[in-house]
RNA sequence: GCCGGCGUAGCUCAGGGGUAGAGCAACUGAUUCGUAAUCAGUAGGUCGAGGGUUCAAUUCCCCCCGCCGGCUCCA
């Protein structure tokens, strides 16, 4: 017998091979329904699995199926599922992987043929008669050998060489009907578990992925506990097809790419330009107030300072091709750093300058792969708002700390509250000694702490030349962005020997810190235009007000109103088309402007505007005075949030 | 780069071996109107670029360019 816990602080005896389905009957049935598993002391098994001996109590806490846990399961097999249908429907296709991933699971398959919006349909169907006979999900443990014979038998080369590299004696195996696979475990008792689940995508994927290695069929999919979850994911991924960046650039005329300038090169038309410039003017101002120097450097450079620097050896195939200038090979910039440190190297330095502060937002362009470039996200061309701080040792942790609060701020100023960050200490492959390196994480890590905002460590995921700490944040509907990284340097300085005299009158070599807070603006506007969908706020949006007339009769004192906002630096437009009032609000509402002033008869006798808000909400009339002090008083809280 | 899909009017898209259509936008006219689309008319396309097959290609084939979804969240 063995004596067993539950969460719910019940507890009974059991006999050792009970399965769990059975050690949890007499539980309600309400929590019944809805577990699809359990973890016993803390390790997750299936419904099915027997109870192992024990002398010490066990603690059951059973897993729902809209817990996260119980959702991977589900999705997990689903998976199996899936290639239970593609094995039944298509034959000599091999299997390779099918875990479940965050929002749902895919399958790699190796085929010949690639799978057809049409055959996911005819593969869903597949699907769904297998989950209604409802086999069970059984697992049995095998010996290497026995499974490698298994898998050989069935011709599943990846499989075999899957086993061939897992650790252990034995491995697991599940089935259900007439299908194997090789799994970890553990499964939903049967497939009838499975309740709600849609096919979504097919692509290529390599095996492992690799490029070197054979290309595979993928097919996503997902699932959830009920239709309603999975009908609501639905919408979820609707609701971000509609905030895309790259349709909103277009609808509301922000930017757009073309291909007779060349791909990943972003053309800034005025209304996106008019937000980016307004972003610069704040980063800028921002940067005065917080002691940096705003530097400018120039777009190329002779290629040997990219040799010095490393990144001709490192950064190679990034790199856009030399030019050829009066025999001199010169590059676009990818980075902005040489420049800055030749600013610091123009003259000797003294502890009493440090830190020394430059900020740049500085255009560099970088070669990637025409497969990876996307929107305004991964772009060829892109302006970073960088800057490089050089320091003596014992200032890097309060400039850390000054640097991840300045952050912060900027980043609240546009709207984003809610962050994940990282701090990455030292990889396999770095240069520097130990010691500064020890001193540097350690600084990262104080100055994290004394934000009080939860960190996760990344260990050994750093880069080469120094720790960092990158900071995501996370948009309106919960997705994550990369955006600020905060990089410790020890390469830098010593490749262009950077120095500094210190109290003693001896050279001592400074830290370097390369920091970029939105990354680069072409992917934080892309970023916000995501988070707003659109919609900026006031203080952003590149028009703020528009003028709406009612008929021509109110033209000349629009016009007037129109000069007045102007001249106070409103951004604002004056719609005086002969169109009904009805299509210029439709209008302005799509155009996702914050403010329509409607100006009839009514208020040019009384010398005044009704605004009407983006929302539909209208505002009683007022002076034009009053509400551009309304306005003003809005943009500055919007930029000082 | 690789796999798959796509590229037709400014935009969204239909069509298909016999030199092309819709809606919206644009333009012209009428209308002077109060909070999400007034009516009528006109114009607009080397069907992404180049090559091939064919009596004939936008349609089929090849190649190039661009765009979209992917390319380890490890049994």
């Amino acid at each position: 017998m063995v004596s067993i816990r539950f969460t719910d602080g019940s507890s009974r005896e059991c006999n050792e091979g009970a399965t769990f389905l059975e050690i949890l009957k007499g539980h309600d049935k309400g929590i019944l329904k809805k577990t699809v598993a359990v973890k016993v002391n803390g390790a997750l098994y299936g419904l099915k699995e027997p109870l192992c001996a024990s002398s010490a109590p066990v603690y059951v806490e059973p897993v729902p199926l809209e817990t996260k846990e119980g959702l991977e399961l589900c999705r997990h097999s689903a998976a199996h599922v899936m290639a239970q249908a593609v094995k039944s429907l298509y034959g000599g296709v091999k299997l390779a992987i099918g875990p479940a991933i965050e929002d749902g699971f895919y399958y790699d398959f190796d085929t010949d043929r690639p799978f057809t919006p049409e055959d996911l349909e005819k593969i869903e169907a597949k699907m769904k008669e297998i989950i209604k006979v409802d086999y069970p999900f059984t697992g049995e443990s095998l010996s290497k050998d026995a499974a490698l014979g298994l898998f050989k038998g069935m011709g599943e080369g990846y499989k075999e060489e899957i086993i061939s590299e897992l650790k252990g004696d034995s491995v697991s195996i599940y089935k259900q009907g007439d299908f194997i696979d090789l799994c970890r475990g553990p499964h939903l008792p049967s497939t009838g578990w499975i309740k709600a689940f849609k096919l979504l995508s097919s692509a290529g994927a390599y095996w492992r992925g690799s490029e070197k290695n054979r290309m595979l069929q993928r097919i996503y999919g997902t699932a959830f506990a009920s239709k309603a979850a999975l009908d609501e994911h639905i919408a979820r991924m609707e609701e971000a097809k509609k905030r895309d960046h790259r349709k909103l650039g277009r609808e509301l005329d922000l930017f757009t790419t073309s291909e007779d300038i060349g791909a990943g090169l972003v053309l800034w038309h005025p209304h996106g330009a008019t937000v980016r410039r307004i972003i610069e003017d704040f980063w800028k101002a921002e940067h005065v107030n917080a002691m940096y120097d705003i530097v400018y450097t120039p777009h190329i450079a002779v290629v040997d300072l990219w040799k010095k620097s490393g990144h001709w050896d490192f950064y190679r195939e990034n790199l856009f091709s030399p030019m050829d200038v009066e025999g001199q090979d010169y590059i676009v910039k990818p980075m902005n750093c040489p420049f800055h440190i030749q600013i610091y190297k123009s003259r000797l330095r003294s502890y009493r300058d440090l830190p020394v502060r430059y900020a740049e937002l500085g255009t560099v362009y970088r070669y990637e792969r025409s497969g990876v470039l996307h929107g305004l996200l991964r772009v060829r061309g892109f302006t970073q708002d960088d800057a490089h701080i050089f320091m003596t040792p014992d200032q890097l942790e309060g400039e850390i700390k000054g640097v991840l609060n300045f952050t912060l701020y900027i980043l609240k100023a546009f709207g984003f509250n809610e962050f994940d960050i990282y701090l990455s200490t030292r990889p396999e492959k770095y240069v520097g000694s130990l010691d500064n390196w020890a001193k540097a994480e350690a600084a990262l890590k104080a100055a994290l702490e004394s934000t009080g905002l939860p960190f996760s460590i990344d260990p050994g995921e750093g880069v080469f030349y120094g720790p960092k700490i990158d900071i995501k944040i996370k948009d309106v509907i919960g997705r994550s962005w990369q955006c600020s990284t905060i990089q410790v340097d020890f390469n830098l300085p010593e490749r262009f020997d950077v120095t500094y005299r210190d109290e003693a009158g001896k050279e001592s070599r400074p830290i370097m810190i390369h920091r970029a807070l939105m990354g680069s603006l072409e992917r934080f506007f892309g970023c916000l235009v995501e988070h707003y969908a659109g919609a900026f706020p006031t203080w952003l949006a590149p028009v703020q007000a528009v003028i709406l007339t009612v008929t021509e009769r109110n033209d000349a004192y629009a016009a007037e109103v129109y000069k007045t906002l102007k001249g106070r630096g409103i951004r604002a437009e004056l719609d005086v088309r002969n169109e009904k009032l009805g299509f210029k609000i439709r209008e302005g509402q799509l155009r996702k402007i914050p403010y329509q002033l409607v100006i009839g008869d009514k208020e040019m006798s009384e010398g005044k505007v009704a605004p009407r808000r983006r929302g539909g909400e209208t505002l009683p009339a007022q002076t034009v005075e009053e509400f551009i002090e309304a306005v003003e008083a809005e943009c500055v809280a919007g930029a000082a949030r």
